[in-house]
DNA sequence: CCGAATTGTAATTTTAAAAATTACATCTAA
DNA sequence: TTAGATGTAATTTTTAAAATTACAATTCGG
């Protein structure tokens, strides 16, 4: 599984709750329009973004707010919020390399050595990139 | 879309050809059979490699070999010799943000660039893998 | 306390991407 | 010339992502 169009819609979605969060109520229904996605999907991402302590998602009254600084906020806490096992899923093995050959038979735990240096520059890199270089990002833009 | 398990597939292909290239002829009948895929497969990831200069397919004939040193082979070769634009599609974007919103007319934009900043990470990262490294690693592993 | 607005989540359907299969033309060397 | 390969297009199957449907639970203004 590549990192999915979730990390992406969760991002979008923080850095609108960050912006306008204290002028507009930010329901599921809301940031379905501004993502164009379904109110559905906003909520389950809110759900994953909630249990891992990102933000605060009111039930029943809408108006999520973000549960820590921006700054703390990065994009490794998010994929892995959304996805627990984002990175080990990001490279895929084939599933029957033949154990009657003796590369077959070595073949998985030779990738995953390699792999794992692989994982581990990947999840330093997205720890790197935190909502608030997002937010810094975005008002460059707008200028 | 995620690394897909061609690359995982095309290292075992290396890796056999690099140890028992001389021994055996390397079909992509053989191969098929030691990665558990089938030979269309092994034949389509062969097309890709030999265009990259990683691989010498005499047609007709069978038996693959390097094209190169293994040490000259990194898994980012590798990757972006199977599909090109692999850093690009590794993580998804939401299609349809709404132009009616300011944080959807730049969410692309600002995504982008922090993007960016992992696509590069990872480049380096899949350039500091060799397929000497794995070998390496396969020899160590049959102690 | 009622009811409109909202979140929470399970189940299902739709869509899109990956992989396997089929088919057949082309190449090579014995 | 023929058996055993590769090269590749087209199709089908399988798997994963995303959307949709449905409905229970929560909140708060009136």
């Amino acid at each position: 599984m590549r990192i999915s169009t979730k990390c992406s819609i969760a991002v979008h979605c923080l850095l609108f709750i960050n912006e306008y969060g204290n002028i507009k109520k930010t329901t599921s229904e809301l940031l379905a329009l501004s993502t164009g996605c379904n109110p559905v999907m906003i909520r389950s991402i809110f759900s994953a973004l909630k249990k891992a302590g990102i933000l605060i998602v009111p039930p029943g009254t809408g108006g999520a707010r973000l549960a820590c600084p921006a700054s703390e906020i990065s994009l490794y806490r998010i994929c892995t919020a959304l996805e627990p096992n984002v990175l080990e899923k990001m490279i895929g093995l084939h599933p029957f390399p033949s154990a009657l050959c003796p590369i077959g038979r070595s073949i998985h735990a030779v990738l995953d050595n390699a792999y794992e240096k692989i994982r581990a520059d990947m999840q330093k890199s997205l720890r790197s990139v935190t909502l608030e270089d997002i937010v810094r990002q975005y008002h460059n833009n707008q200028g």
